[in-house]
DNA sequence: GGATTTATCTGACCTAAGTCAGATAATATG
DNA sequence: CATATTATCTGACTTAGGTCAGATAAATCC
């Protein structure tokens, strides 16, 4: 058959690319070159130090530093020497730099809204594209950890919680359940690590400590859309190291058998079952790992 | 919530940018600009008519000559003068121009090959692709009338074959259907109309005369993936518009109540119900529309 | 403390891409 | 048949993007 899985991609391919194109096409319309307009969005996201900008967008130093003047004789950004090594330079966004970036973010943010407003099954669409940007983006993903009263961090929790309830036989229902205390997730004593991919969290993790060397992992949650790509094992082997760190001799979970990837994996990588070991409503399984 | 559904459009746009400008740069390594690529591809899938692909990849008459001149330079292309008009003229590939095309083809099954193989899913994968190429596309979708023996033609009529087999309580099976005659949708007595989103078929419709001023409609199929895009209508409309054109005052046509979206849409857009007026086994609703 | 490495900047240079104004020849229009 | 239009080509020009070889100054290494 000619239209084989090849000739479906290369559709995608073909769409996509003529998306692309009108998106660059639209940011023409500010005036300004389209690698102007990427380093502006670069420092307007957060990114400051110029190497780092640098490397991220691959640019030769002689052409990001041109960039960098054209921007600045724009007054669109300010450069300044790096606080502790002075060879460094970093750059932050003028008031009128603000602006200029959040014109970007409109642009980008109006062909998005275009694209839904018209979509005839916007979820279903949406989910399609968090399939294929994990599946593209999947040499990208990046394991970090982060406050779990951290914006990522209450998304990913949302969205666990939101799993949860669709699940279990009878839901949810988090007050019901023990909330470990966010500093029992955090340094010293923890961690709360999330796969972030392309700018979006799609996976956590919680390592929770009190201190003593017995700690608990929590909330183990990939999106629906991102598995099979081995993210959980990456998230439960960086929480192994932060528990290592810590100096966390053993490691005890509950679960729930309605969770069977996460009793599979578990059971795949060196986990054992135990007894019980809270009186928490929703677990029915309980796990240990000494390190 | 910071995660909206704008974000997670966005994050998709990145991903496929990175993917894009990774399939451009390995184009690079060919030796040649992406320009003159662009051309030399746009001539090996069809397009020989220089005017047609300047208006295709929409480039100035000054480039466009120069890129044509550069690939005649390394003999990939042969122009000559259009046959109707002396002022246009045609390109085709040379023996090495096939040759060289074949190799940017490759590279682009490669990629696409790679991607699958490292695909947890790779069904879901495509019907995901499938589904977000047609809501970018969908401009795009053009009807066009192709012979139904046509491969586009027989990939739509397997695909909706399929779709029976799976919505029909007892599946289907092709050979207890009457099966038209090529010949009766084909001109001059009907039409096969397929709708086409850059470059692959996502739906049909048979118009299937028999001389006379009454025909049927048969094999009316959309893709799962581009429902919602108000395809069958266009297709239904195209078909009507056809049958007018062979002067058929009456349209017939059988379903069965499984395709529940059909029966809505044919009540919705002038059919009326009549008995039954045929003896094949799987039909259930009989409607009728006069033109 | 001297040698090496690193980050940035500058000038010179290059190619790709695209624009614009005619020139030419053929076709279409009235 | 004169005029307008169309398709292509050519030369002149511009901008964007990118490379390369030093120059400079700071940090790091031994």
């Amino acid at each position: 058959m000619r239209y084989d899985p090849i000739s479906h991609i290369r559709r995608f391919g073909r769409a996509v690319t003529i998306e692309v194109g009108a998106l660059d096409t639209s940011f023409l319309g500010r005036g300004r070159p389209l690698g102007a307009a990427r380093v502006l969005n670069a420092i307007g996201t957060g990114r400051s130090d110029v190497a780092e900008i640098r490397d991220y967008l691959s640019l030769d130093s002689g052409l990001m530093s041109r960039l960098l003047r054209s921007l600045e004789d724009e007054s669109l950004i300010q450069t300044t020497p790096h606080p502790t090594d002075a060879r460094r330079r970093v750059a932050i966004l003028t008031k009128a730099g603000q602006q200029e970036f959040q014109a970007y973010e409109n642009l980008s943010d109006a062909r998005a809204t275009a694209l839904l407003d018209r979509a005839p099954h916007a979820d279903e669409l949406l989910r399609a594209m968090d399939m294929i940007a994990s599946a593209l983006g999947r040499d990208r993903i990046a394991i970090e950890a982060i406050d779990p009263r951290h914006e990522a961090a209450r998304y990913c929790l949302g969205e666990y919680y939101a799993e949860l309830q669709r699940r279990f036989e009878n839901g949810f229902d988090v007050s019901r359940s023990r909330d470990p205390d966010a500093a029992d997730m955090m340094q010293p004593r923890g961690a709360f690590l999330v796969a972030i991919s392309d700018g979006l969290p799609i996976g956590c993790v919680g390592l929770k400590g009190t201190g003593g060397d017995v700690a608990e992992i929590k909330r183990l949650w990939i999106d629906q859309t991102a598995r099979g790509l081995g993210i959980a094992k990456r998230l439960m082997h960086a929480a192994e190291t932060a528990a290592r760190e810590r100096s966390i001799k053993t490691l005890r979970l509950d679960t729930n058998s309605a969770l069977h990837e996460a009793i599979k994996l578990y059971r795949e990588s060196g986990w054992v079952e135990i007894d019980r070991f809270n009186d928490d409503p929703y677990p029915d399984h309980f796990f240990e790992k000494h390190l």
